[in-house]
Parts: structure tokens; C-alpha cells; sequence
DNA sequence: TTAGCCCCGCCTTTACGGAA
DNA sequence: TTCCGTAAAGGCGGGGCTAA
């Protein structure tokens, strides 16, 4: 079989006798390749489970390389990373995985999905064609693989500089715990407290508060009357017509974030203030003068005009306002300031990690606070954003990991936002069973965990300092209280946490601590990708890069396996580093910089990922919806329980947001 | 393929009313 | 008087999309 000339472009693809397959595969058939191809994987992965040589984690040795030219110099990095890779062991992967794929496609029903999805395609595929398909997948994804990752070096503007100077000789015997002193809490009156739950929602407030600004926005509608771009429309239909105009309006606004409404109400009032008081007709302004306004707006931050500007399209969208912001008369003026720099938060250092897991695993810390620092440690071995874990649940535990549910991501499609899984590993950096303490204290409180859709709940009663926390609320914490609280809590450990020179708690310094660490163990694009969907798109190399690896991710049976693998491993390397700066240098608190001497290589982290899961998750997955937790089946530490969540949380929908 | 814009949710800060 | 709860608004991150 032969392979497309250069990525990206179309190209023929040949049967080992030389016949062409099919004429000109274009990209998107090539992803319709990749879908019904991680379809055969599962399907064939499943057959060949007995095969003991196939590591848990897909790593370089399981990869065929492809003979596309590389750097002598990365040809010798990659080698020295792969370690114990060799040419005959590439092979009998190879060969291992095209025989997975030919008895996969051996099953009467596989077989039958593969013709269908590939009639897609081609009119009239053949036994041949989907014979070919099994082997086409597995090229295929090596070759996308490489594709990207070398046009990723390409584009590397600022290549770190990395050293892999520690072998695995000179490390010392890891130990899979570190070391867990007790910590005495600097203020021990809050320190052993327990909490109990307390039943509060807070729907309704939220409803009636977009329901408030929804109708705000309809009145600035009626306001804007005739000079509106929608208002001729509005008044052509029947008065029975023109209500039910209104009702999808409102509900079309109620479904936006109560921020952006309140942001478009605010908005507007400033500027009719402004037009009030310099003369200009609200609602039939000149760009020029929409553009005045925009300018005048930046004394209050470099970035002031721009979100204005946002708004003005809104209003513009949403309202039939007439702003002239697509001119660019008006939309030059709605940029940020040149020269203004972003500055994101600091990732959480290493020791600081080690200090929470601490004061989670301490017997005298107190409820409140166990629940705060497993937030923090959550955020960071799961690598999402605060409102994310505040919007799932759990649904899935093993020996080795957590999978959730959450039912609102970030992205949209076609202005929907879809709900998402994540995965987690089970245990932090010091070995601490993190389901553990987390589901002791809300099984306590609650009762249960499947009704539960966030991670912290809110403390009780309200308007509390920590340590005067008494309980649990049945509502999720929001974000300003998670900051708030934490800065106390990071206070009493003596933790300094600073963000543009003032001490701040900012939920981000966790998430954006294994993104660091993959980057320092040199993982490959898709596999960063797999870790946090982090996607730096301002380089247009990543942008596309990031398309193309997302295409298998999102069709992978197996991706929340990979991604809480991966995640195991850079856990799992940071411990061995952590370990190694001891031995050597003893209590002193590192940087990540610092870690980087000492970092171990990736086959070193992956066989102790392995080691650590002593059985793959598909083996410990039930199929039975009333295997659910209660308070009664919490599992104990090193337990074997897994459990799955019935299907109808997933249609639950969400409690606060 | 690439550069760049658009859009909007999330993050963070600030200010202020009011409860303790 | 202190400090908590909340709203408002600036700022940031990143997916979606398209013209060149």
C-alpha cells in the first residue's frame, strides 16, 4: 500500500498489487476513514485482549513508523526517548495490529458496518475495498501522527530546550508513595470540623434573574422601534405573530449566560448616557460618532473598546440596534491597545501540590478544607476549567480512574453547547486515593453520589468564614466563594500564591500544570491534545493541527482511557522527579525548571503507569446500571469497585449554572 | 493552507449595600 | 466597624469560521 505524497493534499491510494483503491481520497474522506477506523480498532482491540505483549498505554513501540525524511537530530532524540524501541519490535507491532484489524473484519457484523460506512464514500465498495479500509486505518494514523508532529516542529517559534541527562540508573528506587508527614493545620479551631448537608437550590434565582434582563433587552427593542433593522419585519406580523416573536426572543435570551445578558443591558445604558450627554440620538447614530464613544472607552483598560465593541454586535444581532459595527470606521476603533500583554496565571509549583494532597491525607484536617484542597487536586490531575467540575458528575469508577460527566462544555456547535466526558486519575502525587477522601465526606453529607452534579459543593451557612463552616449545601460552590475561601485556606498554609502582583487564588494555576508537564515530557501533538484539549490556536500550525488530531480523538472508543492514562503518566513522572530533587537536594521546594534535569524519560513513567494498573479498566467495567455507590458501598482504598452510573443522569439537567 | 476575525463563556477585579 | 454577598464590567481563552 502506498501513502498520499504529502500531507494534506489528495492523493491515490494503492493495494499491495499495485491497483488503485479508489481515485482522489480527499482529507474529509480521510476522516470518515478515521471514524469507522477507530471503530475497527475497539472492535479488534476487543479480540485480542489475550495478547500479553500489548502495552496498556499506546506508546512509541506500538507505533509502525512510517520511512518519512526526518532530522538526523530528531531522529536521535526520538530514539534516545523511545529507549528500549527497536526495528523488530516496530515490525511485530505492525504485524500485530494488521492481524487485529483481519479478525476484526473477519466478523460478519463489523463487516457489514465497515461496507455501509463505506458506501458512504464510494458507490459500490467491495470486499476488497473494505479489506483494504482495516489496513488503511493503521498507517493511517501513524502517518497523521507524524505529519503533525512534524509540521509542529516546523513552526516551533521558541523550542525549549530540554534535558534528559537522568537515566533511569541514577534515579533512586521510586517509592509509589511520597512520604505523607502530618501537617498541622496553622489554625486548629476549624481544623477537625465536620460537615453536615443542608438542601438549597438555586434555580429559581437564577431563572428570575434572566428573566429580568431578557425583558430589559425586549424593552430596549421596543425602544429602538423604527430605527431598528427588524422592526419593519416586527410590525408586518399579526398582533398573534408578534407575541410569539417575543416569546422566542425571550427564550433564546434566557438560554445565554446571565454575564452576557447583563453585560448587553449595562452596555447599553452606558451608551445612551454617553449619547445623552453629548448630543447624539441613541438609537440613530453616525459611525463616527459610535466610534468616538468606542475611543473614549479607553481609559478604562486596553481591552475596554474591544468588549464594547462585542457588545455593540450583540446588540446589533439580537436587537436590530444599528451600530455600523461592521464598518471599519467604527471596528477600528473596538481593538485592543497595541502593545498590551496577556499575562495568564503561573502554574501551581510542585511543592505546593504535595502541601494539599498533604492536608487532604491528614486525619485532623477539617471537611471544609479536605473538600477545598481536593478541588485544587482535581482541577489539576484532571486538567479542566472550575465551571466544568462544577458541572458533572460522576460516573464511573475503577481501581485507577474517575470518568465524568459533564453536561455543558465550553465549545459550541451551531450555538449549542454540548456535554462532554473527562477522566482523572485516581490517586495524586503523593499516592493518595483522591476518590477516597472526596466521596467519604460527600457520601457523608448526602447520602449518595450518582444525584450530585458538581465536584465542591457549597458550604453552610452562608456568609461564613472558613472556619466557621458547619456543613454542606446540596448547590454547587460557584467560583467567586472557591477563590475566596482558597485564598484563606492558602493564607493559614502559609502558601503564597501572587497574579500581577497580588495574592490571588486563580483556578487556573491548576489546570494549566499537566499541559506544563507534557510539554516537558515532549509529548506528541495529539497527545497533548488528549491531555486537556489545550490548543494554543494563535500559531496557525497548532490550529490545524489541532483539527486534524481531533477528528480520531473524537471518534476514539477509547479516548477517556488514553487521556487518563496520559495524564497517570506526567503525575507519575513529576513524583519520580519530585523523588529524584529530594534525594539530592532535600527539603528545598523546587520550580518546574528545576525539575527538568531530573525528569524521568517517558518509557520510565509509562511501565510504572502499567505497574500501577494491575488490570485494564475495560476488564473492571460493569455493564449492570444498579451496581451505583451508596453510603454503604463507599469503596475503601485499594478496593476493586467499579460501577457505572444509569443513562438517565445524562439527560438531567444541570443544576445551577 | 494560513492569517485573522468573530463570538462568547469564563476569569478576575472592583464597588457597594447590608448583615453580623 | 468589619467583612460577606452580589452585581457589574473589564479582561482572557479558545473554538468556529472564512477569505485570500
Amino acid at each position: 500500500m502506498a501513502l498520499p505524497a504529502e500531507s494534506g493534499r489528495r492523493g491515490d491510494f494503492l493495494d499491495t498489487g499495485g491497483h488503485a483503491v479508489t481515485e482522489n481520497i480527499s482529507f474529509n474522506d480521510f476522516a470518515c476513514l478515521g471514524a469507522f477506523g477507530m471503530i475497527l480498532q475497539a472492535k479488534a482491540e476487543l479480540k485480542a485482549q489475550a495478547v500479553p505483549s500489548e502495552p496498556s498505554i499506546p506508546t512509541a513501540e506500538a507505533s509502525p513508523r512510517l520511512p518519512l525524511e526526518r532530522s538526523s537530530e530528531h531522529a536521535d532524540k526520538e530514539k534516545a526517548e523511545e529507549g528500549s524501541a527497536t526495528p523488530e519490535r516496530h515490525g511485530n507491532a505492525h504485524q500485530l495490529s494488521r492481524q487485529k484489524c483481519m479478525a476484526a473484519a473477519a466478523q460478519p457484523q463489523f463487516q457489514e458496518d465497515v461496507r455501509r460506512a463505506a458506501s458512504q464514500i464510494w458507490d459500490q465498495p467491495d470486499q476488497i475495498i473494505v479489506n483494504q479500509l482495516c489496513e488503511m486505518w493503521s498507517l493511517a494514523n501513524v502517518w497523521a501522527d507524524h505529519a503533525a508532529q512534524l509540521t509542529a516542529q516546523s513552526f516551533d517559534e521558541h523550542p525549549v530546550s530540554r534535558s534528559y541527562a537522568c537515566s533511569t540508573a541514577q534515579l533512586p528506587l521510586a517509592r509509589q508513595h511520597l512520604p505523607i508527614a502530618p501537617r498541622a493545620l496553622p489554625s486548629a479551631k476549624f481544623s477537625r470540623r465536620r460537615c453536615t448537608a443542608t438542601p438549597q437550590g438555586t434555580v429559581s434565582q437564577n431563572v428570575q434573574h434572566s428573566s429580568r434582563l431578557a425583558e430589559k433587552l425586549w424593552s430596549l427593542f421596543i425602544e429602538i422601534g423604527v430605527a431598528g433593522s427588524l422592526w419593519a419585519q416586527f410590525q408586518g406580523l399579526s398582533e398573534t405573530l408578534q407575541l410569539a416573536f417575543r416569546e422566542s426572543k425571550l427564550d433564546s435570551w434566557k438560554q445565554l449566560p446571565i454575564s452576557s445578558l447583563s453585560r448587553a443591558v449595562s452596555t447599553a445604558n452606558r451608551w445612551t448616557t454617553w449619547c445623552l450627554q453629548s448630543g447624539v440620538l441613541p438609537w440613530k447614530p453616525t459611525p463616527l460618532e459610535v466610534g468616538l464613544w468606542l475611543r473614549s472607552l479607553r481609559r478604562r483598560g486596553p481591552t475596554a473598546p474591544r468588549g464594547a465593541l462585542t457588545v455593540l454586535r450583540f446588540l446589533q444581532l439580537h436587537l436590530g440596534a444599528v451600530f455600523h459595527a461592521e464598518l471599519d470606521e467604527v471596528a477600528r476603533h473596538g481593538v485592543i491597545e497595541p502593545g498590551h500583554e496577556e499575562k495568564p496565571a503561573t502554574p501551581m509549583t510542585i511543592s505546593m501540590w504535595v502541601q494539599l494532597e498533604q492536608v487532604l491525607a491528614d486525619t485532623s484536617s477539617g471537611d471544609a478544607v479536605k473538600m477545598l484542597c481536593a478541588t485544587w487536586i482535581f482541577l489539576l490531575v484532571g486538567c479542566v476549567r472550575f465551571a466544568h467540575i462544577q458541572r458533572s458528575s460522576l460516573t464511573q469508577c475503577s481501581e485507577t480512574g474517575l470518568e465524568f460527566f459533564c453536561n455543558r462544555g465550553k465549545a459550541r456547535v451551531r450555538g449549542v453547547q454540548a456535554p462532554f466526558r473527562w477522566s482523572m486519575p485516581r490517586h495524586g502525587i503523593t499516592g493518595i486515593d483522591l476518590y477516597q477522601v472526596w466521596s467519604s465526606i460527600v457520601l457523608k453529607a448526602f447520602g449518595e453520589l450518582t444525584q450530585l452534579t458538581f465536584i465542591l459543593p457549597d458550604f453552610s451557612p452562608s456568609r461564613v468564614t472558613l472556619d466557621k463552616v458547619r456543613g454542606l449545601n446540596a448547590a454547587a460552590m460557584p467560583l467567586w466563594k472557591f477563590v475566596r475561601m482558597s485564598r484563606t485556606l492558602f493564607r493559614m498554609l502559609g502558601l503564597d500564591c501572587h497574579h500581577k502582583g497580588r495574592s490571588t487564588a486563580l483556578s487556573y494555576m491548576s489546570r494549566r500544570v499537566l499541559p506544563t508537564l507534557a510539554d516537558m515530557s515532549n509529548f506528541k501533538p495529539r497527545e497533548l491534545l488528549a491531555v486537556g484539549a489545550w490548543v494554543d490556536n494563535k500559531r496557525p500550525s497548532m490550529q490545524a493541527i489541532s483539527w486534524r488530531l481531533a477528528m480520531p480523538l473524537r471518534y476514539s472508543d477509547k479516548k477517556l482511557l488514553v487521556a487518563r492514562q496520559l495524564k497517570s503518566e506526567l503525575v507519575i513522572a513529576a513524583q519520580l522527579a519530585f523523588n529524584a530533587w529530594r534525594t539530592r537536594y532535600g527539603d528545598a521546594a523546587p520550580t518546574w525548571d528545576d525539575l527538568l534535569p531530573l525528569w524521568p524519560n517517558r518509557a520510565l513513567a509509562q511501565r510504572r503507569v502499567v505497574a500501577n494498573n494491575p488490570r485494564r479498566i475495560s476488564d473492571v467495567r460493569l455493564d449492570d446500571p444498579d451496581s451505583s455507590p451508596s453510603a454503604e458501598s463507599a469503596p475503601s482504598v485499594g478496593a476493586s469497585v467499579a460501577w457505572l452510573l444509569p443513562t438517565s443522569i445524562f439527560s438531567r439537567s444541570t443544576l445551577a449554572t
